[in-house]
DNA sequence: ATGAAAGCGCTAACAC
DNA sequence: GTGTTAGCGCTTTCAT
């Protein structure tokens, strides 16, 4: 690896000028810069940016964590966030945590041993244990602000949750379910909230027994969905914790043959890609995905240019309702 | 940000003994070893990966470039290779070039300039510029060799292109259109291949106005499908160049009433997720993605580690014909 | 306009 | 068992 001081020894200047000259600096005659910039370019150099790192003490590098790269949600959120950082010369450390609370520790141990200038975190859980008092600045997507000390960025979870249930009990079901994803999700538990809220102000009755909590994955939708089947008062309509598992609920109900959407309805949250599809047409609550990377990607630098004196925002973002094929029309 | 000298400082002792204490090496008295560990946590020490790899050379961080987060092919790549690192103790650095030749160049230059200590990269396009002659070592994803100097690894794309052609040649279409991506991929090139030499076993005419190009998404593949239809002699089967394509011309069929899958028969590549969805039920060829993923870093382990005899290798996997219900059993 | 020198935080020789 | 020192590649004063 070539180094400044290899191409200052081949044209015999100090390794300072060179550095000058590669960056563009002023104090260096158009001369030497060109001679520099030849000599770089045919010596095939490479700029050390751990070096760089070291004295500047910024990496031009900011870090997301998400939970799940494939569930099409996340890479959503995640080339929002690209795509604002690349236009500002930045670089994204795309951290992906399995769902696990001890990737996500090992991770932001990394991300803040290399330095990154800031970093973008999707919590998969809903405790957010100390390793999140980082020096590095940060910002929380769907997920309440940490001790009041860090701005995060959400869609309106709860109301969300409303108006998916609203929806199905004006669209005429009256059993309704909510099969969500993990029991300590934030999210999850906002938007179990919003159920909650609609079936009372319908003056429905909430069945404990109607609400159950699995994991954030097909599977589980279809596994739990299955059980539920099985009650001797089933559900006639679901709210589902996100559409990954409302895929699970839908596949499950076909197997068994349900009449969808006239006997059965499902609703499905975030309104990722394949809910569109003309095969499923999920009924879903649609969240700015590409938006709130892109949103949170620019507060995080605005963090990070007045790290002094910064100020705590939220940002609550409203979702929509989108009605398709799996809940019937009024 | 506190460094190994202010704890050094801290209990009067030189810092070199904090760094031997902090990295456990040998040569210092338990005793002392307890007293810095207790201090760092106390103070809430992060370690500096930079400045450690601006001495050590490398970086236990590796970046893997693809082209598409989107698209769930390559997020299960991702995620073997994710897996492959975490066990080991390395970071990924993932990067979404978003089929952009320019952004592809710009990570692979900062990839290098954060001295990554190697590179795994599924290019978009077939042509690798000079910037691909890199120092750090490399593993290319279904590309093949750089000037052989590149160990590689990909499923047989040919074969699989082979295999899906036959399969609807065998379930008696006849007239097999062949929609693919990218003209200058690799892959993509490599399939029609395979989909050409089925055609001429069986001798089948091979007729260009059933070969058509466009781009890896589903949108070109639904334009291209309505197109096709169009023609005086339009084809009564698609050999799609992938999944997300094939979900496209699926979609088109549909829109278009052709009766799936007896009169109309579509096969994709890659197996992905949705594909096999109760609502989609794509017939398609598999290829191990994961384990692509994982056996591509283990191979990059392997370069990095025998930097200087490194042998240069090609995987080749084989890939699998996997029937759903876009095809007609025979 | 250019160079010398210090120093970023750390590791690794080399003393003692 | 512990400390001293050099140096990784670079940027940044401070001189000249």
């Amino acid at each position: 690896m070539i180094t400044i001081k290899d191409i200052a020894k081949e044209i015999g200047i100090s390794y300072t000028t060179v550095s000058r000259a590669l960056n563009g600096k002023s104090g260096v005659s158009p001369k030497t810069v060109k001679k520099v910039l030849k000599e770089a370019e045919k010596m095939g150099y490479q700029p050390n940016a751990i070096a760089r790192g070291l004295v500047k003490k910024y990496t031009n590098t900011v870090g997301l964590v998400i939970a799940d790269i494939t569930n099409p949600y996340y890479p959503s959120i995640a080339r929002g966030v690209e795509d604002a950082a690349r236009k500002i010369g930045y670089n994204v450390f795309l951290c992906n945590t399995n769902y696990d609370k001890d990737n996500e520790k090992s991770y932001l141990k990394t991300l803040q041993e290399q330095r990154v200038d800031g970093i973008i975190i999707h919590p998969a859980k809903d405790d957010l244990p100390s390793i999140y008092d980082l020096q590095t600045p940060m910002i929380l997507i769907n997920r309440p602000s940490h001790g009041g000390k860090t701005s995060t960025i959400e869609v309106d979870n709860e109301r969300g949750g409303f108006l998916a249930t609203e929806h199905l009990i004006q669209s005429g079901y009256k059993r309704i379910s909510f099969i969500g994803g993990d029991v300590v999700s934030y999210s999850n538990n906002k938007r179990l909230e919003g159920y909650k809220q609609a079936l009372m102000k319908y003056n429905q009755l909430i069945d404990e027994s109607m609400i159950v909590h699995g994991s954030f994955k097909t599977k589980s939708g279809y596994t739990i969905m299955e059980k539920m089947l099985k009650l001797e008062n089933p559900p006639d309509a679901v709210f589902a914790g996100n559409d990954v598992i409302a895929l699970g609920v839908l596949h499950c109900a076909q197997d068994y043959g349900l009449n969808m959407p006239d006997a059965f309805g499902v609703v499905g949250f975030d309104n990722v890609q394949f809910s569109e599809l003309p095969q499923i047409q999920l009924t879903t609550i649609d969240q700015p995905k590409y938006y709130i990377g892109k949103l949170a990607f620019e507060m995080l630098i605005e963090e990070i240019r007045n790290k002094e004196e910064r100020i705590i925002k939220k940002i609550v973002l409203e979702p929509e309702l989108i009605i398709r094929k799996t809940t019937q029309k009024r």
